[in-house]
Order: C-alpha cells, then sequence, then structure tokens
RNA sequence: GGGGCAUUAGCUCAGCUUGGUUAGAGCGCACGGCUGAUAACCGUGAGGUCGGCAGUUCGAAUCUGCCAUGCCCCA
C-alpha cells in the first residue's frame, strides 16, 4: 500500500510559511511570473494605475508595507479579471526638504550659508545619492510582501525628462496667467530658509509655551494712560506699527493702581480687581487715536502707530486690543494693507535682528524675547508677564519654530480655479465616501493660493527668468532654454540648481539680460505631475498619455488628502480640467500596539522588514486587510500570530487534509467524476456557499472594501468549509468503499480548494500559487503556469440555490440545540442515545426528513422521529413580521402585536393551521378588520413551562435519555476507538498502517467490544482484536468513566 | 476658532449606507465535550444602559440635533 504513487505532493500539518513563501518567490522570479502576466493582458481592457511615488531615504515601516499590500490586492484582482494594468511602474520622489536635511544631518551642516560654502553642484550630488539610500530595503520589502510591480524601469521625479514635463506644465500655467509674485505672510523655517506650504506646516503643529505678555502702548490723546495689548511673540513687538480692536467692542479706560488704561469691558472684569471706569467707548469711536511707538528702531515713512480696526479682534484672549505687525501675521498683514500702514521687517532670512535693532542686532528672535521683556520692565511699559500653552508650527523636518514672515513667493492662483477643482472633485469615488464631502471636499471649497516657490537646493527649478526691466520669462522645455540662450547647453548640463543657474537669456522684450530667480519648487508639485511626466508629455509618447489619462485608481495613506490626493487634482484641472483619478481608496495609519503613532523618537516604531519575514507576507497581508482600510491599525504581534492561527492554519489544514486522504485513495479529479446533479445535498451546499462567496467578493473588491470580503472568506473557510463541511464529510472520506458518495465528497472538496485558491489568490498570493501548484499544475501541464495566470472565478447562478443556504442554517441551529440538550445532561456525544423526537409545526416537517442522516449523525442517535405538535406540550406563538407588515398597517402594529400576543392556545393552533395551508386569517381589531397572509406572520413553537426540551428555529426536540445496556456497551466502544486513535496518532503512523491490537478490561468491556469485534476492526485498522494482557507494543492505561482499561499498540 | 473621524463585552474590532423588536466575532475567563485535518476544534455560560441627553418613528446601535471624551486636519 505505501508505494502507491502519490498524486499530490503531500502537504505537511505543520508547514513553515516562512520556507514555502521563499520557495514561491523562486519560482516566480525564475519563470518570470511577472513579465508573462503583463503580457498576457496586454491589449486587453486597460486599468490604469498610479503609483504614488514614496522617498526611499528612510527604512520602509509596517504602514509601507500596508500601503504596498492595498495596491497588491487591487491590481492582482484586476489582472485576474483581465485587464491590462497601467502602467504598473514604480515611481521615486526625489526633490525636497526631506533629502536636504538629510544630506546635511550626513555633512555636519547646521546653516544654510555652509551649503554654498560646500558647493550646490557637490550638495545636489550628495543629495542625488542619498534619495536611493534605502531603495534597496524599499524593494526587498516590496517583493518579500508580494507586491508586484516593475521596479527596474521607475518614474523618478528627479529625471532630466521628468522635469523637463514639469517645467512645460508650469508654462501652462503661466500662460492661463495663473503665476504670480507676491508678498504674503507665510510660515517660514528661519533654519531652513524657506518658506513652508499649508500641507507641510501642518506636520508640524506642536504644544508649546511661549511668553505671555501684556504690553502697555502710551496714548496720545488721553493723558498719562496706556493701551493694554497682549501677545505671544514678544519680538514681533519691534514691528509694530498698530493695534487693532473690534469695533462694536466696548472698551473702557480704567484706573488702576494709580495708572490709567484702555482695555476691552469684559477683559477689565477679568485681569483685574479694585478698578474705577473712567470712560465707555465702543471700539468705533478709538479709530485713529494715536500712540507712542513702544520700540523707535525703524522710523517708518508712512503714518503709523494709531488704532485700527478689525472683526477679527476677540475678547475671548488678550485684551480685546491686538498689537498687530504686519511683517509677521497673515491678519496683520490685511488690516495694514487697508490702512496703507508700513511693513517693518527687521529680521533676516535666518531670523536674526538686522543691525537696524541697535539693542538686539544678530540676535535670534526666539530668543531676543526674554530681552525685549526686560527692556519692558525696565520702562515700565510691561504690565504682566507669564507663559502661555498652545499649539505652534514646527518645522516638520528640522522641528524648529517657524515664524510667520512676510515673504518673496511665487504662487499659483488656486483661489481662481475653486469651482473647477469642486466640479472635478464631483467625478471622484472616494472611499471612505466622507472624505468627498468631508475633509477632502472641504480642502477644496476653501482652496488658497499655491504657495510654489521655495528657497532651497534640491528640486525642480523654477523656470522664471526676469529682466532688469522685471520683464519675465517662463521657460518651458530643454530646447526653448537653448533657443533663448542662444547658444548649445553645455556637456553634462542638467535641469538643477546649479546648472540651470548659470544659464542668462536675452530678454524677448527688451533685450535686456534674464537671470533666474533663485528659487526651485514645493516636492509636491513633482508628486502631482506623476500623471503626466512619467511620460515625459508633451515630449514624448502623446498617445499613450491620452489612453492612460485619468487612472482609473489611486490608493495612498489619510496624510496625502492635503499631499498628492489634492496635488493631482490641481495640477490635473489646471491643465486639462479633469480629476487624474477616478477613484481613490485611502488608507489610515499604523500604530504601535498600544495605539501610538509610530515614530522614531519614540522608538515604536515596527519595521516592515522585521515583521514579514518573522510571521510570513500572507499572514501580515491578512492581518492588515482585515481591519477598515481606512482605520489605523493597531499593530500587535499577538494579533498577527491570532490571524495565522485562525484563519491560515485552518485553510491550511483543510488542505492538507484533503492532500492526505486523496493519496490514500489515489483520488484523480481528472479521472473521477460525479455530475454536479448526483451529488448529496451537503456538497450542493457548499458549491451554492461558495459561489454566494464569489459574489460577495466581487462586490466588495468592486467596492473598495477590501476587510468586508476578507469577512466573507472567514466565514467560509472558517464556518462552513472546515467546521461544517469537512468535519460533516469526514465518514465519507474515511470508509472503505470508493462509493459515488465518496467520489463526490472528493471531487467537490477539491473543486472547492482549487476555486478558494484562485479566489483567495489576490488576497494571499504565496499559498494559494502553492495550492494551486499542487492541486492543478501537478496534475494538468496544459494549465495555467501561476494560480495568478488564471481567471478569477465567476458567480455561477445554477449552482446557487439560497433555500438550502436557509435549510443549511437551521439545521446547524437545531444541532446547536441538540449538543446544548446533551451537555445539560451530561450525556457526552459519544454515547449514542435511542431517539430524538422533533416536535414539528404544521407544515414544516421536510426539513427533518431531509436531513435526517445530519442529525442523527451530529447528534448521536440511533433514530430522528417526528411527532405533530401536540398542545399537551407545546403551544404556537405568532408574531408580526414587521418588515412586511409594519408598512401596510403603520401604527396598528402594536394593536395587531399585542392581539397575537394574548391569543388562546386553540385559536393559535387554530390560525396556524390555516396559515400553513396558504390560507389568509381574519383578525379583528378595535373596529379594524385585517386579513393577514402567511408572508405578514411568523410563528414558532413555545414549550410550555415544566417540560424538558428545547426549542430550536420553531421546532422542539426531545431526547429519549433512557441508556439501555446495549447503547452504554456502545459507548463504551467508541471510547475504546477513539483512546486508539490517540495511541496511532501519538505513535504517528501513516494512515493507512495496519496495527495488532490488544485490550485488557473488565467483563463488561469484553463483552462490548466482543460484540462490536468487526467494528472496532475496522475503525482502526486491526488486523487482530485480542483480550489480554498487553506485552508488546506501544501500551498505555486508561481510566474513563468508571473503567480502567489498558490498550496495547503493536505495529510491527 | 472651524472641519472631519471615532466612542459597541475585560481586550481588539465588525454591524450603521437601506431603522424591524433576541446587537455579533475573535481573544481572554468558567464549565463541558471532541480528536486519524488541528501551532487545534466544538458547545454552553458569565460579560453590553451600543459615550450621554433630547428628537423623528408603531419601532433607533442605525436617522436628526445638542453635549462629553479621544484622535486627525485646518486656522
Amino acid at each position: 500500500m505505501e508505494n502507491r504513487e502519490k498524486l499530490f505532493k503531500t502537504a505537511n500539518s505543520m508547514p513553515s510559511f516562512i520556507d514555502e513563501e521563499t520557495k514561491i518567490l523562486e519560482f516566480w522570479e525564475k519563470n518570470q511570473v511577472f513579465d508573462k502576466i503583463r503580457k498576457m493582458n496586454k491589449g486587453k481592457k486597460l486599468f490604469r494605475w498610479l503609483e504614488g511615488p514614496p522617498t526611499a531615504n528612510g527604512l520602509p515601516h509596517i504602514g509601507h508595507a500596508l500601503t504596498r499590500a492595498i495596491k497588491d490586492v487591487f491590481l492582482r484582482y484586476k489582472v485576474m479579471h483581465g485587464y491590462d494594468v497601467v502602467p504598473w511602474i514604480a515611481g521615486w520622489d526625489c526633490h525636497g526638504l526631506p533629502v536636504e536635511l538629510e544630506v546635511e544631518k550626513e555633512l555636519g551642516i547646521t546653516k544654510k550659508s555652509q551649503i554654498e560654502e560646500f558647493g550646490l553642484r557637490n550638495f545636489n550630488e550628495e543629495c542625488r545619492r542619498s534619495v536611493f539610500k534605502y531603495v534597496k530595503e524599499w524593494e526587498e520589502m516590496s517583493l518579500r510582501i508580494g507586491f508586484w510591480l516593475d521596479m527596474d524601469n521607475p518614474y523618478v521625479t528627479m529625471d532630466e525628462d521628468y522635469i523637463e514635463s514639469v517645467w512645460w506644465s508650469l508654462k501652462e500655467i503661466h500662460k492661463k496667467d495663473l503665476l504670480y509674485l507676491g508678498y504674503k505672510v507665510v510660515p517660514y523655517c528661519p533654519r531652513c530658509g524657506t518658506p513652508l506650504s499649508s500641507h507641510e506646516v501642518g506636520q508640524g503643529m506642536m504644544e508649546t509655551t511661549d511668553p505671555s505678555i501684556h504690553a502697555k502702548f502710551k496714548s496720545l490723546d488721553f493723558e498719562n494712560t496706556y493701551y493694554l495689548a497682549w501677545t505671544t511673540t514678544p519680538w514681533t513687538l519691534i514691528s509694530n506699527v498698530c493695534l487693532t480692536v473690534h469695533p462694536d467692542v466696548d472698551y473702557v479706560q480704567v484706573e488702576y493702581n494709580g495708572e490709567k488704561l484702555i482695555l476691552a469691558e469684559s477683559i477689565a472684569e477679568k485681569i483685574l480687581e479694585d478698578y474705577n471706569v473712567l470712560q465707555r467707548f465702543k471700539g468705533k469711536n478709538l479709530e485713529y487715536n494715536r500712540y507712542e511707538q513702544l520700540f523707535p528702531f525703524i522710523v517708518p515713512k508712512e503714518e503709523a502707530f494709531y488704532v485700527t480696526l478689525a472683526n477679527y479682534v476677540t475678547t475671548e484672549e488678550g485684551t480685546g486690543i491686538v498689537h498687530s505687525a504686519p511683517a509677521f501675521g497673515e491678519e496683520d498683514a490685511e488690516t495694514g494693507k487697508k490702512y496703507g500702514l508700513p511693513v517693518m521687517n527687521p529680521v533676516l532670512e535666518d531670523g536674526s535682528f538686522s543691525e537696524d535693532i541697535k539693542d538686539f542686532a544678530g540676535l535670534f528672535v526666539k530668543k531676543a524675547d526674554s530681552k525685549i521683556i526686560q527692556n519692558l520692565k525696565d520702562r515700565g511699559l510691561l504690565f504682566k508677564q507669564g507663559t502661555y500653552k498652545h499649539t505652534y508650527p514646527f518645522c516638520y523636518r528640522c522641528d524648529g519654530p517657524l515664524l510667520y514672515y512676510s515673504t518673496e513667493t511665487w504662487f499659483i492662483e488656486m483661489s481662481k480655479l475653486r469651482d473647477r477643482l469642486v466640479a472635478n472633485n464631483k467625478k471622484i469615488r472616494w472611499q471612505p465616501t466622507h472624505l468627498k464631502e468631508g475633509r477632502f471636499g472641504n480642502f477644496i471649497g476653501d482652496v488658497r493660493d499655491w504657495a510654489l516657490s521655495r528657497n532651497r537646493f534640491w528640486g525642480t527649478p523654477l523656470p522664471i527668468w526676469i529682466c532688469e526691466n522685471d520683464h519675465r520669462t517662463v521657460v518651458g522645455s530643454r530646447k526653448e532654454l537653448e533657443e533663448l540662450n542662444g547658444k548649445k547647453l553645455p556637456e553634462n548640463f542638467s535641469l538643477h540648481r546649479p546648472w540651470v543657474d548659470e544659464i542668462s537669456l536675452k530678454c524677448s522684450e527688451c533685450n535686456e539680460l534674464s537671470k533666474r530667480v533663485p528659487y526651485v519648487i514645493d516636492c509636491w508639485y513633482d508628486a502631482g505631475s506623476a500623471f503626466f511626466a512619467q511620460y515625459h508629455y508633451p515630449f514624448e509618447n502623446e498617445e499613450l498619455f491620452h489612453e492612460h489619462f485619468p487612472f482609473d485608481f489611486i490608493t495612498e495613506a489619510i496624510d496625502q488628502t492635503r499631499g498628492w490626493f489634492y496635488t493631482l487634482l490641481a495640477i490635473s484641472t489646471l491643465l486639462f480640467d479633469k480629476p487624474a483619478y477616478k477613484s481613490c481608496l485611502t488608507m489610515g495609519h499604523t500604530l504601535d500596539e498600544k495605539g501610538k503613532k509610530m515614530s522614531k523618537s519614540k522608538g515604536n516604531v515596527i519595521y516592515a522588514n522585521d515583521v514579514i519575514p518573522e510571521y510570513g507576507a500572507d499572514v501580515v497581508r491578512w492581518f492588515l486587510f482585515s481591519y477598515p482600510t481606512w482605520n489605523s491599525v493597531r499593530v500587535d504581534p499577538n494579533h498577527i500570530y491570532e490571524t495565522m492561527k485562525k484563519f491560515i492554519l485552518t485553510l491550511w489544514n483543510s488542505y492538507s487534509f484533503f492532500v492526505s486522504n486523496a493519496n490514500v485513495d489515489q483520488f484523480n479529479p481528472t479521472v473521477f467524476d460525479v455530475p454536479f446533479k448526483e451529488r448529496p445535498e451537503l456538497d450542493k451546499w457548499l458549491v451554492s456557499e461558495m459561489n454566494y462567496l464569489v459574489k460577495e467578493v466581487n462586490e466588495a473588491m468592486d467596492n473598495m472594501t477590501v476587510h468586508i470580503a476578507v469577512q466573507s472568506f472567514e466565514k467560509f473557510v472558517l464556518d462552513k468549509f472546515s467546521n461544517w463541511y469537512l468535519r460533516q464529510s469526514r465518514r465519507r472520506f474515511w470508509k472503505n468503499k470508493l462509493d459515488q458518495d465518496k467520489k463526490s465528497a472528493y471531487i467537490t472538496t477539491y473543486e472547492v480548494l482549487v476555486k478558494l485558491s484562485k479566489i483567495l489568490a489576490p488576497f494571499i498570493p504565496f499559498i494559494t500559487e502553492q495550492l494551486f501548484q499542487n492541486l492543478v499544475k501537478n496534475l494538468d501541464s496544459e494549465a495555467p503556469l501561476s494560480v495568478h495566470m488564471c481567471p478569477y472565478p465567476e458567480f455561477n447562478k445554477k449552482q446557487v440555490n439560497q433555500q438550502l443556504s436557509v435549510e443549511m442554517n437551521k439545521v446547524l441551529g437545531l444541532v446547536t440545540t441538540g449538543r446544548s440538550i446533551r451537555s445539560a445532561a451530561n450525556i457526552k456525544l459519544r454515547q449514542p442515545l435511542a431517539e430524538l423526537k422533533v416536535t414539528t409545526p404544521f407544515g414544516k416537517e421536510e426539513l427533518i426528513k431531509k436531513y435526517e442522516d445530519v442529525l442523527k449523525e451530529e447528534l448521536n442517535v440511533k433514530k430522528v422521529t417526528l411527532e405533530g405538535s401536540s398542545e399537551d406540550l407545546v403551544h404556537y406563538v405568532i408574531k408580526p413580521n414587521f418588515k412586511v407588515l409594519a408598512p401596510k398597517v403603520k401604527s396598528s402594529i402594536n394593536d395587531i402585536r399585542v392581539f397575537l400576543e394574548n391569543l388562546e392556545p386553540s385559536k393559535a393552533s387554530e390560525y396556524v393551521t390555516h396559515l400553513s395551508q396558504d390560507k389568509t386569517i381574519k383578525l379583528k381589531i378595535k373596529e379594524d378588520e385585517y386579513e393577514l397572509s402567511s408572508e405578514d406572520l411568523d410563528y414558532s413553537i413555545e414549550v410550555h413551562e415544566g417540560f424538558a426540551g428545547e426549542e430550536s428555529e420553531g421546532y422542539l426536540l426531545l431526547f429519549n435519555l433512557t441508556i439501555t445496556e446495549e447503547l452504554k456497551q456502545e459507548g463504551y466502544v467508541r471510547d475504546i476507538i477513539r483512546r486508539v486513535q490517540t495511541m496511532r496518532k501519538e505513535l504517528d503512523l501513516e494512515y493507512t498502517q495496519s496495527i495488532l491490537l490488544t485490550v485488557e478490561s473488565d467483563d463488561f468491556g469484553e463483552k462490548a467490544m466482543e460484540k462490536h469485534k468487526e467494528f472496532i476492526k475496522e475503525e482502526t485498522l486491526s488486523k487482530e482484536l485480542k483480550f489480554a494482557k498487553p506485552k508488546i507494543g506501544y501500551v498505555k492505561e486508561w481510566k474513563f468513566d468508571e473503567y480502567s482499561v489498558t490498550i496495547g499498540i503493536d505495529s510491527q
């Protein structure tokens, strides 16, 4: 028997998934499966997907693995649906401040000026190198998690062609007159020497403590009176030009501690004690009242130092009088503009005070705060001093405090395109849906102009040249640059700094020399250009670009809402007035097991390359897929391990169970067949459920809800396939005869496993490949090379039987109840019982007859007897079917319910008889008459109080609990068999290995075993059964119930 | 200050789009069972004012409003 040829490779019941995955990776690599798949679908319908480019200058963590896995599951899914996924290439984001900062750290540079000393050429060369520092780790992670992606031909945002396309787009924007030079207050990092965009600022909001002071401004209109103003940025007082009040707020002049102050009345009540109000005025009456300049370092040309009005002033904080410095506050700048006030900015690019500010010259402004406060104190102009805790923006990379700063910046006038952005957003399918109108929609709805220029080095240079007469030239290509330059570009020329800086042009308007502005652009613009720049459009690939644009699908983490999701939409709206993508799935962040955000400084980062090889890619993927994609996921190694045990291992065990048995029986699916119609109900049921699964998974994926698909899989594999179908079918596999029933079990299990391997392939690509190779490819050389080349299974309506699903659910309920009764009566399942009596409601007998065998087997009874409902035992309960009836009768539903609850038992049973014959019943309740059909009502039986038995699914179950001598013997025999089986297992015997069995027991035992000798031999594959004291082989003593037995197994 | 999301069992999370009278799963706990697919599994039980209050409705975890707490985004 052992020499029989095995059809399937043995599936170890305890595999090392890690090793198997490595083998599968080798298999894919060796057979170039990915390339073959791309070729296979060439020319078919397109699925256009765009990779959001990461920067590979940090190690990938588990969150990056999530983005890779999510992208992969959708792409594989689409491939199996026959789509040609394009362009399916990797992308790398190369420019930007993060890269520069990394290099600065490496070089030990702490100041911007040091970069110039180091040399721009050298510095940018370092950046170019740094961008790809961890690219190996990224590629390794992508491969290991099973992300199929063309990593050999990525788009790279620093490539010359890419930059040229970006230049082209900027020129287009310029042509539409949407590019302008502004002087706006922007968050500025003095350390990095650059303004930050709003999405960068948002990343660095932190709780901080700043000084909080009330300063006194001496009035020039009221005698010996001071305006009280509050600030948390004392250093801006030097640039103060006006005090702003709310026109409608009440202000008071008070006498307090021997001095006179002006402030909002409500504030005076809060912060002053024992004061006299001298006079009251509305804010608007104070307008143009003058005061003495607090720090007379700068003498402005324009009129200044008077009271101004604005509606943004509140009395929730401060004094109701706002110190305003248009150089450093956005609202201040607005007011300044309105009143024609000067902008006084004595702060240098590096954040220190200029020479003019004699007392504080050269000091970093934040460090000057204490000295300024001291100065005020000395002059008696400090009213109050304290600290203030609030969230303040810090540079998201270098952690230094940002200053709000009026600085020269180039803008894209997005505010003009607001309506178009909103309209284009309407065309996008969002998941989760609330983003569309919520976070993203709101952001688009009050979009601001895009501050594009960065005062930095490593980035796409802003292609604007300006001549002495302020004429602007925007260059849109290399060719144009060469032409305007009048000579060939130097060898090794790059569209980067400093090369482009060295090119000067002749102004086309005045022939004067034009020089490039010194800026690079916001690197978010680079990434947002990916949809055309990766094609080098419009210089090349014009047709290809138009085939691919707009993209069907993108998916990235939630932080891209104002990042990539926005910049893609912004640029595609600017250039083509279309959204760049049609659907967008957003991912949540990964948190540590305590729910804390992962960060390097906290040391709680879970690195992808640590986790994946430990648990296996399939396991990690399944774990990540099981949460709603957009929720934050707590990554707890214990949970990952649970995932493996629960789902992956159960799947594997089902498969390994099949393979072991199939090999024993030499089952060959290419030879055997049992027509679907001729298979037992149980098999039809499983196949039907399988089809529902296919349907559910397809719907879930089309709806971008991966976790819903996961739930469906788990329900099917764990509950239906493994714990119900296979358990039910165990006997079918083990019986000796290879009859139609057994064949059907094999065929059905085989089909389900093969189909499962295909439906699951996009989700857990490794284990499914293994299943497919062994179950299919192994037998059929004509089959596709890989499971991933198979068409995705389709919903087959013909194999679906809804009634069967409903019935099987009821049977499950009956079995559960039956077990519960046995459990309550303390009779173990191994002890056979004579009879199960089932009391059925009228017209509901069929189910029991049909599933009699299942009930017998599962509940271990000799027979199942049907009994008509007996009024001695039970009564009927009729309830409205709310969902159907309530809409018809509206609020009378309650009357009907009460009426039915209080029916006489005989009346109820009369009604049920009617209903079971599909007749209607007529009820008269409070003047109204209702005619109700069986659809409108539900009925079931309930056991009278004081009777044994339990009700389930409207049936009453009662066991005959009498255990006769004969039943007791049978139970005993089954206990013996179970112990022999356990011992066989402990010996690790082959399924087919026969044994010699020796048992020593008492008289009762011997009698019982003698009677069922053949059965025991058959079940335990024993050639002989002797009653004696075992002497050879494996001997073990057992005690159960009141018995004591010694069993010996000799396998020689 | 504005916006968004979340709050369901001891823990981790489903369910809410489309309201239906008994709110689920896994883990953990207690008890029992099963074991020739099992790093298993099955059953039973304990454990829930579905964050709070109000409203709409015959009926609310689900819809609406207000509030609380937490997180995120923007000022």
